[in-house]
DNA sequence: TTGAAAGCGCTAACAC
DNA sequence: GTGTTAGCGCTTTCAA
């Protein structure tokens, strides 16, 4: 009849509290957080009487109420895109396993197709007071970019670049580098590009602009008809899809250099389907070396990141910076990429003049 | 010199708090709380201060220091498997989503390949007080289960099985069966399994019995040495893959039913690079439906898993046994499979007898 | 080696 | 409509 409230959320009986350990121990709650923390000093007789306490209890530590006092909760926050990019799911599992190995908790919070939301993640991830923030995506939102910086949150990106914080990315430039003087050495001369809207927008706008002065530095040119993706409103309207516009064209490029490994099988995809072969009538290159471009199957030829050091790398920056404070110098690292040669790129079949 | 102690974690000036709130805005804090959280009657002069002072500040409340309150951190832990598995990866992203669009945050932990990290990542859940958890995998560890059971804590089973929580699965016979089905009416007669050890215990076998019992209903068999995978411990060894060992016998099976999409595309490259094509020599069904099954080049006839309506009624079930607590009845779904049929399947080259 | 006491930042009664 | 008060479960001086 004067049961306890059904608060919502709370089952049967309360969890067992350092109190009670404390009581059930005959010592003070002092000693029992020594116990747990393996600090100050405690005789033995009483540490087995304070674990026996808690096993019988079957005690765990509160962490929210550690974490206020302590003002740190060991817990990171994840920003990432979309997990249909199968090496931002790998990035993350890595980065996950890292922190976990370091005694951190992740926090993912995944922004999908929708850059829109990042705002509001990132907003959980300052709630919840997360020691550091590691962006594997970032928007590139300079008014969030402010915010984080005057809130003064550790913040690493990864696989993600921002003059302002601490980074570690693959070197964009020479990856391009890769993928181009691979196409132009089997005698390609005619290259597109093919952005994705979804990829970090700073990595975006490099790759771009690497590909054209490499393009360059071999007398050759990126027109603007041979730029794919990215912010073009045609794609998904009505009629011929800007894939199949630029290969009915008779100056259709021979080769194209992928921003990632996702929109290159995608793309792999549509030109099949509209009946050229690749690597026979265009050659295609990604760039991310994803576990799927891999398969037997897909055979893409890509520039392959090296995921694990940006993970250990990315994590080594945060933890560093957590414990330096936000006034050491901005730590930022370029990683090696390696072209990683599979089968769909081949020399173009009609040489250009 | 007398400079505020350069405690680990904490950065400059300490983030202002609802005290400083209150006091900018010359209210008490209660009423700060009232107008964060929107309840109580507060005036609307008063609430437009409040919120000008929190502006002003730059004030964000404490997550940790809410939790502690009200007993419950509106966050709900992930444990999921190896995100090489892209349907895992598929699974947890929409969780999130639809978690997050309840209000929950999601604590994901993955287990990669290593099934041992399971209790470590349960107990971290634990310590971080989650309001649910929700299994996207779990290694079938009884000790593990009865510790969740005596914790009280609320628990779904998410495309993952265990008769002593909420779950929601896919209906594992209905989908083999249609698998199997499909097989034998290409006239197939000699098929076989290909089971993942990574996958979570009680569907592999669920699954892996479900096409005994379905071939059994044809009038066939699936005799012991046409079950790979799983715990056959040959299988990294020197000499000849398992595979390669099966296929090389006379009665080498026509097909394939594969546990899961990612081994089911693992042996398609296994086969072809042993010379043998798929689906000419051997048909292939994956199982998940996952998005890398659906690339052109990839084509593999699989048994989709409705991935959203798990997600959602995952969380569905989740939610109502955080409001209801734990002695409500367990409610268990299945929901429905559908076959893709692509390009790994076709009849068999010789009709067996 | 151990304990007492003072909070960490917030919510929820309850008083005014 | 607003303020006062008493904790939530823990860590951390500081005394004993």
């Amino acid at each position: 009849l004067s049961e306890a409230p059904s608060i919502s959320g709370s089952r049967g009986p309360r969890r067992p509290t350092i109190n009670d350990v404390a009581a059930l121990s005959g010592v003070s709650k002092a000693t029992v957080s020594n116990v747990i923390r393996g600090t100050g000093s405690v005789s033995e007789r009483t540490r087995e009487r304070v674990q026996q306490a808690i096993a019988t209890l079957g005690y765990r530590p509160n962490a929210a109420a550690r974490t206020l006092v302590r003002r740190r909760t060991n817990v990171i926050g994840l920003i990432v895109g979309d997990f249909a990019n199968a090496f931002n799911a790998e990035l993350v599992e890595r980065v996950e396993q890292e922190a976990s190995s370091r005694e951190y908790t992740t926090l993912v919070c995944t922004t999908g197709k929708h850059p829109e939301f990042e705002a509001a993640r990132l907003e959980t991830l300052l709630e919840q007071r997360v020691d550091g923030i590691a962006l594997l995506q970032f928007s590139g939102d300079r008014t969030l970019m402010s915010k984080l910086l005057t809130e003064r949150v550790p913040v690493v990106g990864v696989s993600c670049w921002d003059d302002y914080i601490d980074c570690v990315a693959v070197d964009d430039y020479a990856g391009i580098a890769l993928a181009v003087d691979h196409l132009v050495a089997l005698g390609h001369r005619r290259i597109g590009y093919l952005t994705d809207e979804l990829i970090e927008s700073t990595t975006r706008l490099v790759r771009l602009d690497a590909c054209e002065r490499v393009l360059g530095m071999h007398g050759l040119e990126l027109p603007r008809e041979l730029v794919l993706g990215g912010d073009d409103p045609t794609r998904p309207g009505p009629g011929r899809s800007p894939v199949e516009g630029l290969f009915s064209r008779a100056d259709a490029p021979t080769a194209i250099v992928a921003t990632n490994d996702n929109v290159a099988i995608a793309l792999i995809d549509e030109l099949e389907s509209l009946g050229l072969s690749v690597p026979d009538d265009v050659s295609v290159v990604g760039f991310d070396g994803s576990a799927v471009a891999g398969l037997a199957r897909v055979g893409l030829t890509t520039v392959a990141q090296p995921a694990q050091e940006l993970a250990s790398d990315g994590l080594d920056l945060l933890l560093q910076r957590i414990d330096g404070g936000p006034d050491e110098a901005i730590r930022q690292r370029r990683l090696e990429p390696a072209l990683i040669e599979r089968r769909s790129t081949a020399p173009p079949k009609i040489p250009t003049k």
